[in-house]
DNA sequence: CATGAATGAGAATTCATTCAT
DNA sequence: GATGAATGAATTCTCATTCAT
């Protein structure tokens, strides 16, 4: 298991679920466009309606809010990879499952996955974001077992640095959400065989 | 001209550049580590060797250290940029060289990209760093023109979506400053070799 | 249009008027003491029974008090001085009447009249304090044409540099708020009176 | 005495008093032009073209320069005003002189002036800046004295209230400082006339 | 549920002053 | 005499958080 088995709720367990959740999209936008330290509970307050003080009726703290945001998106994303690799597909199917996946999830959780990209590498250090670096060394695990059954299957190519390869990919897929626009005329299922057409068989004419 | 035609040393503009070079040097790492909101003026100067007021005799403020280092890593990168383009090379050498060129700049301010990585975005809105959302213009056109030149000569295939090639060679060659480590057994010219032979030929084995 | 049509209140426009009436009375009785400059918001802080950084929950800056107590004054004395002007009276009862008026102000405003006398020089400079610049110059508009209507009218001396009178006139009285004690024995209309008669008549014995 | 009786040169006693000299005229001037608290010390080493730093080779602080200042000042006015007090002279013409020596001082000493009327009150409760009350006192016994005197001999009228004639007298005379500007068109001389034809005769047409 | 008012820790910055060279 | 580089204390201001109402 992988970020939280269920998400917690700290704070007054009897706050209606509904004003809850919005206020959690709210602080999600607001964080992914400023950044977190940059992002004051006030700001997150305005925009949601309320006073600042209220928000603590919702959630303990900022740092809660953010806890929350990010173990709700990783929680979806590791449902869908699960899925995905107990499939049994084969490495190249598996690999781009695994990214149509990706694109999916940023559709559904764009604020998320940019305040991911940000503030991961600072956040996993602290032990109340464990839960980020266990789910970067799954997601290793994850993409090179796929890469490394492709080289032996000969799917993919056997002259590649597996790690390079791995980081190659996972970059590429997770940036996209800096600039991915939902609802922008492509679907995540568009981009992501775009990207696989690209990853898998380069951007050169073959010659 | 793209950043600034000559870097701006505003306050005494006689202090001896060494020292001024350490400090900006160790303010850089340490804003690649935190972050630049999550540094504090006080942790540069721990780690300088001085007091946090100190560093006012050398710089105006935080940001102008900022700005520094983000606008001399941008000068430096538009002169082999420049150069490259200059060169009149054929549409794939040309991509090849600006990929190379690259990560020869990463392995050189390693910190200042990474940097650049994270605040970029939010950096740009601000006057003081439109700079930066100049720079990220030009470099827009100089891939995307190399890119639409080699779709014509027949160097990348024609069926590419060219601003999301665009944006995924973008993405793929500087989010690498988030994890290369200099002197760290590949050299830059060695990473842009595998880099480019992923980007170009694809990782799969052509079928 | 004088100081400032409607007295902003910049930051929470919903705080209650009595705390913020009170602060800003602590601010000018220390402004007035200590000068602008000297005054740490921490004393203001102390003397209104309040943490310095709770002072921000009820104005932006030290600097905005500084402007409502300096409009809140120039505000009042402009209603009163407008009344005066608009009453038609002769050039020697519009002077009586100016003075008389002044003092009132003075008493009411001891505070932000020694504030003003102190700062407002340097402050008028500033954009933010442009109102004060204004109200000099309508001051003096107001003084003197008073003074000449009466050597048209045969009030005053026709040997008179006006400027100069209108200068000894202005500081005459304004300069009182500095040793002025309210309910020190003599009303504002006592002092008034006596003021004029040694303006008006002069202190030698005639003859 | 008065001030001080030699003029402290408490540094560097080898130190060039024509430097020293034109430093202190800059301090004077910037002073006066933006308050002592709000004038730094490398302001008035910028202006006086050198280091702030260098200034405690000639000065052992800020204040001492400030102190420096309105001694040197005090010092001088006092030599012309104790002649005046000397020169056994109706109470009138006493008064007559000391208002032409106040305007001379004004005249040669327009900075300190400024600064005096700025900054005294607050300063003279400071052990350093005492001999600004001692000053204060006798300014006020000069001039109360003068005034009594002129009541009994007739020279003035019988009906003031002494104290505030002795206020307003004072502060008519040095307010001028404020707007006074050496060498525009009026003498020291003939501004002290019509203050005088004001302050003795007033402003009205005798009726 | 929400508000208004505050707290308190810490942030960036300023500045008079020092001192070895 | 002057400089360059620092010090260290103080200052304004920010902000997450608390809590009585």
């Amino acid at each position: 298991m992988l970020a939280r088995v269920s998400t917690p709720q700290k704070s007054s367990p009897n706050a209606s679920p509904a004003r809850r959740q919005e206020i959690l999209q709210t602080a999600a936008r607001v964080f992914a466009e400023q950044g977190y330290n940059a992002t004051t509970v006030r700001k997150i307050a305005d925009e949601a309606g309320l006073l600042a003080g209220s928000l603590y009726y919702h959630f303990d703290s900022k740092e809660s809010m953010l806890e929350e945001i990010l173990s709700g998106f990783l929680d979806e994303l590791w449902e869908g990879y699960d899925e995905v690799v107990a499939a049994g597909l084969s490495p190249k199917e598996t690999l781009e499952a695994l990214v149509t996946e990706s694109f999916r999830e940023i559709d559904r959780h764009r604020d998320a996955v940019a305040i991911y990209q940000k503030e991961a590498r600072q956040l996993a250090a602290q032990p109340r974001f464990e839960f980020l670096a266990e789910s970067q060394r799954r997601f290793e695990q994850v993409w090179l077992e796929t890469l490394e059954r492709g080289v032996s299957a000969q799917d993919f190519r056997a002259d590649l640095d597996l790690r390079l390869a791995y980081r190659f990919l996972r970059d590429t897929v997770w940036v996209a959400a800096s600039w991915y626009r939902p609802g922008g005329g492509h679907s995540p299922e568009q981009i992501a065989r775009q990207y696989l057409s690209m990853v898998l068989e380069g951007i050169a004419v073959p010659g």
